[in-house]
DNA sequence: ACCTGAACACCGTTCAAGT
DNA sequence: ACCTGAACACCGTTCAAGT
């Protein structure tokens, strides 16, 4: 890539962080472009789609969590490691408004530039919950898929500004679902502080 | 309202209810209106914002719902009249795909369309929850809000192709959370057949 | 190689003009 | 009263023309 193509990217890539930080994830592709003093087309031409765009607004994101994941893997308490690196997945998902629904659609959409990680990041989170259960406080009714769909639910209620407020305690709640058996840390707590 | 009118609104709301069962509720209000016959301006002196339209397509849903949870109110069990409630509601959002954003968005928005329905459906739930909290065996840590927003996301769940086949089962585990110490259908289910 | 203006087909909003 | 075409300011896609 030549120099000044390479400083378009990297200037377009942190203009559209700044945009999609203040207006989620369906963020006008213009106004990225225009706030980045190129023409549209230019942006167009370094990330052909939206998706590709947020794909490489995550790499970094993505990468960390898997890094993640792969550490926890080999933790002593099955059940805290399922359950920080589902806090992880949720607190990562709230950086961008709308992102859990585009990494959903992903995951069924082979031609996304989201699928690949967003497949790995299941399979991940996949694995924690497999050792949860054989060696945890995991329930055994539910799969990698599932888990996903219970961590996207969560990330979702915390796109909602009306709902935010009780992400945290409703991830607390899901997660007694999830591991009824556990011994974790919320789980004596019957009532609001 | 003269009769040429009248006639145009009820096609209007049939042609509406058909092209957002088929292609949510984000469907161009354009196409509406080509479909109808009619033109755009026409749709939108029907009903002026997005949100009416939806309203209008609702309210019957909105109301049988209403009656239904004032029935249950008085119902025997009252964890089993909290956990139809939430299985109707979650339910009645599956028609429309999106519908339950708007009715998230609606409720911290006194000036949508959808507002009053959208707060008195969730007070309904929240007697609900009251009374199964009293003399059931829901779980005491969490109020309406709480609610509404357990039962948001297992509506947005529905909402996602790749997820919804789900949705049923992530139904009976976030019950399983609501309602920790209540002999429910699926409390003794803990592999899936 | 890389960039971009311009044409295109869409969208929802608004309103003057028609029946 | 009720309807609507047309103008408007947007959107993402595409590509021929420029540097």
């Amino acid at each position: 890539m030549r120099a000044d193509a390479r400083k378009n990217r990297e200037h377009l890539l942190a203009v559209a962080g700044d945009v999609i930080t203040e207006q989620g994830v369906d963020a006008s592709m213009r106004d990225i472009a225009r706030r980045a003093d190129v023409g549209l087309a230019t942006l167009l031409r370094h990330f052909p789609t939206r998706e590709a765009l947020l794909e490489a607004l995550l790499r970094t994101n993505f990468d960390q969590l898997a890094a993640t994941a792969a550490d926890l893997e080999t933790s002593p308490s099955p059940d805290d490691a399922l359950v920080r690196w589902l806090r992880d997945f949720v607190a990562s998902a709230r950086d961008y408004r709308g992102v859990i629904a585009s990494m959903v659609t992903a995951i069924a959409d082979e031609e996304s530039a989201l699928h690949e990680s967003c497949v790995a990041m299941r399979a991940a989170g996949t694995r924690l919950l497999a050792r949860a259960q054989a060696e945890g406080g995991a329930r055994k009714d539910i799969d990698g898929t599932d888990l996903f769909a219970l961590a996207g639910s969560l990330a979702w209620l915390g796109d909602q500004p009306s709902l935010a407020p009780r992400a945290d305690h409703l991830f607390d709640v899901v997660v007694s679902a999830v591991l009824p058996l556990a011994g974790h840390a919320t789980a004596g707590r019957k009532d609001r502080p």
